[in-house]
This record gives C-alpha cells, structure tokens and sequence, in this order.
RNA sequence: GUGGCCGUAGCUCAGCUGGUAGAGUGCCUGACUGUGACUCAGGUUGUCGUGGGUUCGAGCCCCAUCGGUCACCCCA
C-alpha cells in the first residue's frame, strides 16, 4: 500500500495499466471491423452535456437522473451532467445538426466513458464504458433483428456465445403501456402487504420496475402478476412475431420475458438484454431497444430508432476468464554498450524502422553492461537481442542473438539487416 | 445512499491467548570485467491504511475514518 499522503483515483474510476490494455484493443478491434462491416458509421460527442438533456429524455424519476449523475454548476451558472448514457447524447447531436432532415436512415455507433455515481461493484464502475450503436429511421423488426444478428456475431468472434442468453420483450406503444400500467398498479394495491419497501417506493414511481425485483420474497406476489404481452396490442404483438421469426431463421434461442423492463424511460416496443450467469449479480452486458419518440421529444422529427449498449468492463471480465491475451512484445531490442555504440544506435533504430514499418525495434536507452541490458532485453519478451558494442560500431556490423531458440549467434554487416529481419521476421518492406 | 467481508514490503501472503515484523516473489550486485533466461551467494524495501482509545506494552482488542471488495437499490 502506498503511503496515504499519495493521491489515489477517485472511487469507482480505474486506471487500465498495459498489462491490461490487450483485452481492450482486442474487443474495440473487432468492434471496429464488425461495425464497418455492417456499414455503421462512427460518432463521437461530448462528455458533457446539458443537465436538462437527461432529464428530458432518460426521465426525470429514474433512478439514474435522480441520483446518479455527476451533475454540477459550470462558471456561469449553467447546470452540466458527465452523460450517464449515450443514447440521449446521440439523438440530441443528430437534432443539433438536423442530420436525419438530410438522411432520416442512420446506422451509427460510438464508444467511450460514462458516468454514475453508484457504489461500485463486480462489473459496475462511477465512470464505465460503452459501446453502443443506434439506428434511425427504420421501422419493422428487420432492423430490430439485424442489431441482434450482429450483437451474436460479436459474440462469436469473441469465444463467448456459450455464456450468453437473450432476452426479448415488447413494451408495446404508449397507450398499451399506460393500460397494462394502471392494471400492475391495481394488482399491487390490492396485494399492498406483500410488497417490500423498495416495490413500495417503486408502486407510485415506476411500477414496471417491480416485475424485476430480485427479492425472493417478491416471487410470490410476481407469480400471478398481470402479463404485459395480454396487453400488446395487433402491431405491437405483430412486430414481436415478426422479429421471432427472423431469429428463429437466423438461429438465435431466445426467451421472451415479460417482465423484462429497462430503467430508462424512452423505450417503447421492443427491449432486450443479453444476460450471463458468469458475472455475479451484474447479470446483463448488452441492453437496448426501441424507442420511436425520443427524436421527437428532443426537438428532432419523428424518427422510429432503435440501440443498444454494451458495458465493456463486463465483456472484459468475462473475456479475461476465457483467454489470456498478453500486451505485444517488441521483436527486436538493440543492445548498444560503449561510446561509440550509444551514439550508432538510435540512428540505426532509425534506418530499419524506416525500412521495415512492421518491426517493433526496442533501442536500449540509459546505459550500462552488456549484462544488465540483456537481462532487460529478456523481460521486453523480445524474440531477437541485436547487439551493438564498440566492435560492431567500429566495423559496421551489428550482432544478432536469438533469445528465444538455441541458434548461434551471428554477426551481420548493418547494411545487410532489413534483408536479414525481412528474411526472419517475414517483414514486409517499405518500397 | 444501505449492508457484509477485508486493509501487514512493489506483488502474493504468514504473523499463536496482546510482548515493539517475516516468507516467497520482484528488484539490485556478484560468481560469469561482451551475453539474458537456469543455478548459487549477498544486498534491498514497511509510519502494519489513517486518527484516536484501552493497556506497563497494540499488527492483534475497542471506536471513528478512509480505501478495497461483494451484495442491495439501480443499471452496461
């Protein structure tokens, strides 16, 4: 433990040292081919948005508004909020820009950090990370089906498929939601003395929120609890089927939960999860919808759309118990002992790099031994030790030692090497 | 915001019914003065999270506080 006068992060938000990083990289490069692949396009957007932003469009009584945003006064009074989420940010930089005027069909995506003041646990941060994606403009579950489709491909080319389910659930339209509302609510007055005291507080608040309630004393109660799909309507209920029978096509199992509900209140239609067992309590890693009046309520057109999101410390967690991806290694660490050595090296660092834009070249800076700049050249985890001592720096040669093979040791003229390395290493070289 | 468990060397941890700190690993040096990884020998590190209390005496007991972790609420 570092002593205490050091300052540490703040609570809930984490560094990601280099032995780390690997797992990143590895899922935001796939990500990045995926999203190409199926013809997304990237947008990035601000950290900071307008607290009233969050108000309007995640809901004034969830949770996450309440108490959970990061909300403070800028200089002149303005009140600001770090986006808890990305869905609303998105929809307010696409009215800002009168973008889905110009191309009401939009397929995007984004990545990046978010922030909730939550206690942090398993899984769960103060400032986490998204990927997320949003379509605009579309009605229909074929775009429903297609966000699904490529959720399950992600997983796929991740080695995670086997511990993931999905589910699916319709929310039907406003007025349908409104009806199977005000029969959860009659239900749970009329079994008032079975609620616990958080379904109490949620009865006036959100009583959707009460159909997911992981207290087992609640199963009873939520046993016999009104069905939200008895209350869809023809084309909710319609559009439902539809999307069932593309995954059924496409080969994706699925459950429909009908009590699943979302804590943000712009959806309508279809909601989903992607769940797993293998995370303790923070069961879910991807969660979206449809939510055809967001664009509207923010100023825009009317606009059907349909996202979800991704918790990256949560794909990461379980990807690290899956694989193990190590951080890239150099292939090649230049030893250079002597004077003449040290004021040769970095020049001939220089030249192959030049000529070979695939060798990773570790140049051994701050002196010392032979000994102890071979000992750091076997923890770079580099496969080929060139040394560079004043014999080699007189004579223009450099000597290659394998570090990782018993071959002997050869010495090579400096003007031979990119031959050499493009020969051993299968490098491609600059033209 | 609420609750359970945990804070001892850079890391992983041991430390008896209270008697003023230890192992492994890492790191540095040497055996091998131009050769790592293996072996051997030496060296190195702590306000025992912090503050207070009890006690002749606290890493150990008590209180507070901070941090971590897991769970609740909520959510990715």
């Amino acid at each position: 433990m570092s002593s205490s006068s050091a300052i540490q992060a703040v609570r809930g938000m984490n560094d990601v040292l280099p032995d780390e990083i690997a797992y990143w990289q590895h899922i935001e490069t796939i990500w990045r081919r995926l999203m190409t692949q199926y013809a997304y396009q990237e947008i990035r957007f601000p950290l900071v948005e307008a607290a009233s932003l969050f108000q309007r469009s995640v809901g004034e009584t969830s949770d996450i508004v309440e108490k959970e945003t990061y909300t403070f006064a800028d200089r002149n009074g303005d009140l600001l909020t770090l986006r808890p989420e990305g869905t609303a940010v998105c929809v307010r930089a696409l009215v800002q820009h009168s973008v889905l005027q110009q191309q009401p069909v939009q397929r995007l995506w984004y990545m990046g950090p978010m922030f909730r003041h939550e206690r942090p646990q398993k899984g769960r941060y103060r400032q986490f990370h998204q990927l997320g994606l949003e379509a605009f403009g579309m009605h229909g579950a074929a775009i429903e089906a297609e966000i699904l489709l490529l959720t399950t491909r992600l997983w796929q080319e991740l080695g995670l498929s086997a511990l993931f389910k999905l589910q699916i659930n319709s929310l039907g339209t406003p007025g349908t939601r409104a009806a199977y509302r005000a029969a959860l609510v009659a239900y749970f007055t009329q079994h008032h003395a079975q609620l616990d005291e958080d379904s109490q507080r949620r009865l006036d608040k959100n009583p959707l929120r009460i159909l997911d309630s992981k207290n087992p004393a609640m199963t009873a109660v939520l046993q016999n609890v009104p069905q939200m799909t008895d209350y869809l309507d023809e084309v909710a209920r319609a559009q439902l089927n539809q999307l069932c029978a593309y995954l059924d096509k496409a080969g994706i199992a699925y459950e429909i939960n009908s009590r699943l509900v979302r804590g943000l209140d712009y959806y309508t239609g279809l909601v989903f999860e992607w769940v797993t067992e293998h995370l303790g309590a923070q069961a879910t890693v991807c969660g979206g919808g449809r939510y055809d009046n967001l664009v509207a309520e923010l100023g825009g057109p009317a606009s059907e759309a349909v996202g979800f999101s991704i918790g990256m410390e949560r794909l990461i967690l379980l990807l690290q118990a899956q694989q193990n991806l190590s951080s890239p290694v150099p292939d090649v660490y230049l030893l250079n002992v002597g004077e003449l050595a040290e004021q040769n090296a970095l020049k001939l660092a220089e030249d192959l790099r030049l000529a070979l834009p695939d060798l990773s070249l570790l140049v051994h800076c701050g002196g010392g031994g032979f000994k102890s700049q071979f000992k750091k050249a076997d923890k770079s985890g580099a496969k080929i030790a060139l040394i560079l001592g004043d014999d080699e720096a007189k004579q223009t040669t450099v000597t290659v030692k394998y570090l990782r093979e018993e071959r002997e040791q050869v010495t090579v003229p400096q003007y031979e090497m990119v031959e050499f390395f493009k020969k051993e290493l299968g490098l491609r070289i600059e033209d």
